[in-house]
DNA sequence: ATTAATGGTTACAAAATTATAACTATTATC
DNA sequence: GATAATAGTTATAATTTTGTAACCATTAAT
């Protein structure tokens, strides 16, 4: 195993080691105060940081089956937090965007998010904190760069398979 | 709002942003491919960190409520992948450890996931890579120190507001 | 002009996750 | 010794998430 191998193991050990703890700050804490799921939370997430996304792009983001996503969105227009808006060029497409409302209640969430890992790191000094905050923007800039150049189209696992398997 | 709060939020926009993307890389495919739920991965991932978990410690660390860590370990041990074992101070605790038959099949996991990771990372360059390893260590250095003082007995949402209101 | 491919929906089923209440056994506290 | 607290289980229900197949409308390809 040469050098790059050892490296790329590691960072595997390290972020998959991190996820069941970003879950419980992130999505845990939030959902009971909120009343809000998981993939709710994470498709207004989505929609904040790309100002609109089609069907098949929200589905992409949250690896939520195709159908499944129009049940999501479905609930969110009812909510009046989203909103849908046609292509012009091709009558196919749907996209997808927050409303007024949908804005103010993910700044809202934004907000609890952040109490919530402030209370995480209550006891974390201000140098770690800045170096913390480093190591965080780095990841972030290289994982949503990674994160868009990933499998397109795979809105079931099924129809994941057939795009791998190639 | 001063720098440590604008530290503090930009923390939380970086890694609440980051949390579906890991998710894509080390817990949809690998379900996929392993026929194994989120939880299950995470109860083993955590045992194969800690050596040894009490049913409440695991709980805590996926933030499941109690009863749920039961209907898990149990078929965890009817697939022979963890074991109970008793304390021999405390007759009321019960610790979970793996296998020898689990911590082979975790490994096979944890191979799954760093393919997983290699295939999303294949057109970052090596500079690069080094610099997120560093970045990566150091997130998982801090958030599991954070993680081990994160709110403890939260076995369900309930429990977890009666902690959290005092 | 047909045919194939894409974006999205409908309908349905199965499995996983979350939430509660009530309970046993054991240990800690007064 | 009675009472409270802790660790874990049983039972039950509701909700969320996942997985398929068949379908419509529109666009792309031949």
């Amino acid at each position: 195993m040469d050098d790059l191998d050892q490296e790329i193991k590691s960072i595997s050990d390290n972020l998959s080691h991190v996820v069941p703890i970003l879950g419980r700050i992130f999505i845990k804490g939030v959902r009971s105060k909120t009343n809000m799921t998981q993939q709710t939370l994470q498709t207004l997430g989505a929609l904040w940081h790309h100002g609109k996304l089609t069907m098949t792009g929200i589905g992409h983001h949250l690896s939520v089956p195709k159908p499944h996503v129009t049940a999501l969105v479905d609930r969110l227009i009812a909510e009046e937090m989203v909103e849908r808006l046609n292509d012009e060029n091709d009558r196919r497409i749907i996209y997808i965007q927050l409303t007024e409302k949908g804005r103010e209640r993910f700044w809202e969430i934004k907000q609890i998010m952040t109490e919530s890992l402030r209370a995480s790191l209550l006891l974390v000094d201000k140098e770690k904190l800045h170096k913390l905050n480093e190591s965080a923007q780095y990841i972030n800039e290289i994982l949503t760069e990674v994160g868009k150049t990933m499998i397109q189209n795979c809105s079931s696992s099924s129809e994941c398979k057939k795009e791998i398997d190639v």
